[in-house]
DNA sequence: TAGACTGGCGCC
DNA sequence: AAACGGCGCCAGTCTA
């Protein structure tokens, strides 16, 4: 099957999961929304009386020129980023100058607050139905050939954070129903190992390992960091992105990159080998011959040429991943019966609400088609949790 | 007052 | 000038 024909039989299934919305918990959100609102209003009389006089916590050029202008916190020695029209006050930037002053970490709380209440704890409860659900639309045209979700946007619920959780924890199933979550295991390392061959990461995988933890004793660095150079490799490594994630030097990011190709060659060999196809192509393709074109690929520039073999590298993982789950979506679609409805896709992740007396044949037949529906080198592995909210389930 | 742009940030 | 891939939504700011 082609990607184009996958698309086309997919809608209707789209148009089904959109149909039947995720019942949520709207006055515990409303209550939520009360609550941080006064403790916004909190953080930010204390921000103004700690700088002497007002002003808009939500503007990031009226902090930039606290931050930097009046409080000289010198932006240069603490490796702050360069925006168009003036400093950075993103977080990543915050973390390097918390210790400089009091106010950064009351920007930092003010933001997290404010981003919860504004995306989600406010406009979420307004766009229910009768019957207290909530329906997104997905569209299908992004570049990479994953769905995306808006109007809500129901991709991007809060997991993180206290707050964080219990506003997915608002996601709850009907009386008599659970919600069943299954998600892949990471499939676009799965991918990478599966298209590059690479010896070692195929290995790791067949021994049923941890990933992570496994690169993190290649490299001799901790799990986390592992964690973050393995996402780096499928995003399209380089020394300056690892290096600002990382909050290291470009050196040492790079001495990193290059201890993990060491390690895992075959995947070097194959990226490299890729790149080069996509220099005479002009364009790479995923699992399903889902094509992306990358005239960056040839520019002059520097920062443009890089930018493709990211996007070229990248391309292959995500879209290929975003075919797996398509097709398992698909087969689903099929084979479910009427009290197993799919109600949500979150790029590895499929959300069901399932009549309790269905659920054990149910994730039978959820895990058998996610974990078969493409045969790669190395096992498709499918985690599956089940609860009444979609913040405490169990494993199933 | 509406739309475009910017910085920022939630998720994978 | 950025600064590691893919999205959508928010508030502030600027402009017509």
């Amino acid at each position: 099957m082609t990607s184009y024909e996958l698309d086309s039989q997919l809608e209707p299934v789209l148009r089904q999961m959109e149909d039947h919305g995720i019942k949520i918990d709207v006055s515990f959100l409303s209550n939520l929304s009360e609550k941080i609102g006064l403790k916004l209003l909190k953080i930010e009389s204390e921000a103004h009386s700690l700088i002497g006089h007002d002003f808009n916590l939500n503007s990031p050029s009226q902090l930039a020129k606290i931050l930097y202008k009046d409080l000289k916190i010198d932006s240069r020695q603490a490796g702050i980023k360069r925006k168009k029209t003036h400093l950075s006050t993103g977080a990543n930037d915050l973390e390097k100058i918390r210790h400089l002053h009091p106010i950064v970490d009351l920007i930092l709380k003010y933001r997290e607050f404010a981003k919860l209440k504004n995306t989600y704890l406010d406009p979420l409860p307004k766009l229910v139905d009768e019957n207290g659900r909530l329906h997104t639309h997905y569209a299908i045209d992004t570049a990479s050939g994953r769905l995306s979700s808006k109007s809500p946007n129901l991709q991007n619920i809060p997991k993180k954070g206290e707050t964080g959780n219990e506003i997915r924890g608002a996601f709850i199933s009907q009386p008599g129903y659970k919600l069943i979550v299954a998600d892949y295991s990471q499939i676009e390392l799965r991918i990478a190992a599966h298209f590059s061959g690479d010896t070692t990461m195929i290995k790791i995988f067949n021994e049923g390992k941890d990933i992570h933890g496994a690169t993190a004793e290649e490299l001799g660095v901790d799990r986390r960091t592992a964690k973050i150079v393995n996402f780096g490799i499928l995003y399209g490594i380089s020394s300056y992105g690892l290096a600002e994630t990382l909050k290291i030097t470009p050196e040492e990011a790079q001495m990193l990159i290059d201890k993990y190709f060491m390690t895992f060659s075959g995947l070097r060999e194959y990226i490299s080998k890729t790149i080069e196809s996509v220099k005479e192509q002009g364009l790479t393709v995923g699992l399903l011959g889902r094509e992306r074109i990358i005239p960056e690929i040839n520019s002059e520039s520097d920062r443009l040429r890089k930018f493709g073999e990211r996007v070229a590298v990248n391309h292959i993982f995500q879209s290929s991943s975003a075919d797996i789950i398509k097709l398992a979506m698909l087969e689903l679609s099929k084979k479910l019966d009427k009290d197993t409805k799919m109600l949500l896709q979150i790029h590895d992740e499929l959300v069901f609400e399932v009549k309790n007396t269905s659920i054990n044949e149910s994730v039978t037949i959820i895990r058998e088609i996610m974990e078969s529906v493409v045969k790669l080198k190395v096992p498709i592995i499918v985690n599956i949790s089940a609860g009444e909210d979609w913040s405490n389930t169990r494993e199933l």
